[in-house]
DNA sequence: CAATAGATGTCGTTC
DNA sequence: GAACGACGTCTATTG
């Protein structure tokens, strides 16, 4: 861990320098301008913030609030920290899209240097995945008799979430949502049903919407379509009693 | 500027709270342990992190790499510091959705509280929105002839980007984006030349994915559905000789 | 508050 | 690397 308060920007060249290219993690609150331009382009004139450079070459730049960065580079750019007039400038690029980001400090209010020792991942319970793998055991929780087949089957208008038949042998096209939806969930079940009907042009065809709700517009375009929309609790429900409470509390 | 190396967990604690309380920005490098319950559920074992907590109460943790936070809290959550047993708890909630996330240190690394100064507000080229202004006042760039009458034009089915007509007296209905683009956005673009198709039933209508390339798939769906792709450059590649160099280099 | 869609989206997964 | 879709998406905008 290295810490530097108020320090000469010439002291704190040297420090982040060594940061980076040591993989550490590198902190620095400071007044800035930043600039960048790939996909888009941005300019944030002078202000304070915060700066997060991550080993992997990701920089995050942070204002005071907001849970998004206001600029930042994403994973695999190359980092690198100068003295540029009289101002610390640290520059990212990347090369595939080409893009590059640009801060220029004026004064510095503090740098951090740290290594995060973490051989840990997050585990997440409640994702789309996980209500997929619930119904392909039970499937009865959508409708009696149904039968599913494929998990993600790839047609090549996207992949369906859910395929299979119902009890009367009607092929069941589902499409799963973890919360409400809106038109363009809709839009993507049609996709798939359109599709499976011209490539099974003898066989009935039903496409199901399975999602917690709703939107308004969605549930008319929904039936106009001829699809249907089945109301399905989120798992994180059952998960409320379970799993939460590891570490310690 | 508040800066702790190594702190006792309850020197961490009042620091900490006194922090959050003054609406600084509080940095926390440390062993902890990371739960979440809401919209879905994590876990995350004891490792070391990274965890921001800012004044309007949005809260990251992040790992050692990777741009996104492993967990979060977004803007408008209530944020507390507490020692519970032998750690320090960060706590954080929300009430709509509910929503908790728990951090429990068993070390700090370091603390750092500070106030960051910043009245400026990033001014981005590029957007989307951008290109929909240039088209609506340079047609001709897509069509020779072509009129625009409405942006962001709201019908059941979403909002259309671009509604206008040809110098055929044609409905034009546009989608743009300033990407490549997948099957998602021909969806989208039906959506709305159905529902337009259905209210202007005399009317011949075309839609027009606008956009700098499509996918293989997305092709051979749009023409299925009787759409047209226009190639148009994203209106980034004009901004490269000019506001570009703005701030100090 | 609901709804809708964009984002420098990022990220994981598969091909 | 391209394609496809999820994301605890977040965020802005509009009704």
């Amino acid at each position: 861990m290295v810490l530097l308060e108020n320090p000469r920007l010439q002291d704190a060249e040297q420090v982040i320098t060594e940061s980076i290219q040591a993989g550490r993690m590198t902190i620095i609150v400071g007044k800035c301008v930043v600039n960048y331009y790939g996909r888009a382009g941005s300019v944030l004139p002078e202000g304070e913030r915060l700066i997060i450079i991550k080993e992997d070459g990701s920089v995050l730049v942070h204002q005071k609030d907001k849970y998004t960065p206001v600029n930042y580079q994403p994973t695999g750019c190359n980092v690198q920290c100068i003295i540029k007039g009289d101002s610390l400038a640290i520059m990212s690029q990347r090369k595939r899209p080409k893009e590059v980001l640009h801060a220029f400090f004026s004064s510095i209010q503090c740098i951090a240097s740290f290594e995060l020792l973490d051989d840990e991942n997050i585990t997440l319970v409640g994702s789309e995945r996980d209500l997929a793998l619930q119904i392909f055991q039970q499937p009865d929780m959508i409708e009696k008799g149904l039968k599913i087949t494929e998990i993600e089957k790839a047609v090549s208008s996207g992949e369906i979430d859910l395929f299979g038949e119902d009890c009367e042998g009607k092929l069941v096209i589902i499409e799963l949502k973890r919360k409400k939806v809106g038109l363009e969930s809709v839009s993507q079940l049609k996709r798939y049903t359109d599709e499976i009907r011209g490539a099974y042009g003898n066989r009935a065809v039903r496409g199901m919407l399975c999602a917690p709700a709703l939107t308004k517009n969605a549930m008319r375009l929904l039936q106009a379509d001829g699809l249907e929309f089945i109301e399905i609790k989120p798992s994180i429900m059952t998960f409320k009693n379970g799993t939460m409470g590891a570490g310690k509390q």
